[in-house]
DNA sequence: GGTTGTTTATTAGTGTACAAACGAATAACC
DNA sequence: GGTTATTCGTTTGTACACTAATAAACAACC
């Protein structure tokens, strides 16, 4: 059987990928990147904490994780202050503003979840996710 | 139903592409990436054909293929010539090197995607592609 | 208390990925 | 033949994503 690009899943992957950033973009209005959603959806979730432990929690690397933080600061949705306890540590949390769209975001997140979804059943839905999970 | 980011499709698409890379770079000894390897494998399939042509065949935009070009003519397997009929094209085809690793790259293609999809069962496999091929 | 090892954050370098804009060449059309 | 539209390749700018290296701070240990 010959080698084909098409039926590589690491060539699909990336392909739905694509399509989920596409979807994605077209229905943002905040202005932030699928990266930076989910970095601030997760300080929404564990509260404030440090910017390296921000990182582990979304799977981004130190480099990663400081540019997110960086211009996630510049657009006025976290703020960062220094650990009293440990000087090599910055505390990420959410600011006011912040606060005020989390739940904007999830809404926008059910959206775009929908969408990417939108050509699986619900059956379909729910064992894909449950295979894709193994696959990470 | 409260929102949570390990459920969704967009974080966990982005988690197995992790995985995916980190299999695939784990195994290449050619030194070349996923995108590159992509477009490599193409012009293996389709044979010469103009540097915007092979971007849309491999879904990178003008600027992606254009780097990726660059980088594997830069390591020798892809030789670049104009296009007699049409002054505006570069024709990309494979060097002689090109040629010689083919056969190569689709044993280790191979490899990656089996080892990316080891913890699916054959059956599992097959359904899984057809799903994932239907979000792209 | 001092050594050893780890963690935190930063920086530099390479490689996708996309949008937007540009000039040059070609195609379509009247 | 000349206008219009499209295509091709390039460049600029922004944003992930990873590697590797660094310095500062902390923890564990004898």
């Amino acid at each position: 059987m010959a080698y084909r690009l098409d039926e590589q899943i690491g060539y699909i992957l990336r392909l739905a990928n694509q399509r989920h950033a596409l979807i994605f973009n077209k229905h943002s209005d905040l202005g932030l990147t699928p990266t930076q959603f989910a970095a601030l959806v997760r300080i929404g979730e564990m509260g404030a904490c440090s910017q390296n432990l921000l990182g582990r929690r979304t799977a981004m690397d130190v480099a990663t994780i400081k540019g997110v933080v960086t211009r996630l600061k510049a657009k006025g949705f976290i703020q960062l202050s220094p650990d009293p306890g440990d000087k090599r540590r910055t505390v990420v949390s959410l600011s006011a503003q912040g606060q005020d769209v989390i739940d904007q975001l999830h809404a926008f997140g059910e959206k775009v979840t929908e969408e990417t979804l939108a050509p699986l059943s619900d059956t379909e839905r729910k064992v894909f996710l449950d295979m894709l999970k193994r696959l990470t």
